[in-house]
DNA sequence: CCTTGAACCTCTAGTCACTAGAGACATTAC
DNA sequence: GTAATGTCTCTAGTGACTAGAGGTTCAAGG
């Protein structure tokens, strides 16, 4: 059994946000010393480490509810999860998609203008103001 | 004089992100009727226009309010324009890097289960809950 | 056993860029 | 004149935390 100090240590989950999963459910309620500190066994560490996977790859809180859920429950079907993971990756890659488009007006805007005029002149100043100046969509 | 509707449907940013906008002091306040109703002209789209281009774009409304106080200033330097704009595009350029990662790791796990058997036999969870299953950082 | 200092507790409020809703007033079209 | 639509302010909610206040508990050293 260790404390919730421990658990962010070997997570490298910071303690508010260890409690604030707790609070969402993520976490179940956790054990408590007599002086009310929160305790910690291996299951605990196992789910937390799970959840921290799952937030780094971008799933939602929602999501690792539902994720969670499936794994409590090995017999059911696990098409909820592949669903789930599959939805997450077309998001991501529609991020991508959205970042790219961006990227390169940017990086076009950023070239137009060295710095080293007045903002009056500035290339940056008047793509912002003029979409006409964009060459497609975003 | 039109409307905070007619800048709505006109600029395609909604009324209350308009007076969001106002309230943030990236709009001056506007001009009113008598019965208190916003009426706006040219400036003022002008003004918005500029502002939802830069948020299409990703700005920070933080960022924003300095391009404007540049903007409204022709005759300083652009420097600190330029700059905004590079480092946004640094931003954007890091979480596509960071998108990418997870695509790919998101992709590896998503093939590896069909779905159609049962969640204690499934790749998804299995790699969500041991990091070790994945390929690389992220 | 006592003290000290770090770790822990709960609770509230703040972040960002909006969005939603309530209840009241203004404008416009017929 | 009336009905429908638009607008006003204000408060509160979103997601996933983060920060801080003010108080309690724990572990280690003396």
């Amino acid at each position: 059994m260790f404390s919730i100090g421990e658990l962010s240590k070997r997570t490298k989950v910071k303690v508010p946000t260890i409690r604030y999963y707790e609070e969402m459910g993520l976490l179940p309620e956790a054990e408590r010393t007599s002086g009310n500190q929160r305790r910690y066994d291996k299951a605990g560490l196992e789910r937390l480490s799970f959840i921290r996977h799952a937030r780094d790859l971008g799933f939602s809180i929602e999501a690792i509810s539902s994720l969670i859920e499936l794994q409590e429950h090995p017999d059911r079907s696990c098409e909820a999860a592949t669903d789930i993971a599959t939805s997450q990756l077309e998001d991501v890659r529609a991020k991508i998609k959205r970042l790219k488009t961006l990227e390169k007006e940017l990086s076009r805007i950023s070239k137009g203008c060295d710095g080293e005029g007045v903002s009056g002149d500035c290339y940056v100043l008047a793509s912002l103001a003029d979409h006409n100046l964009c060459e497609r969509e975003h």
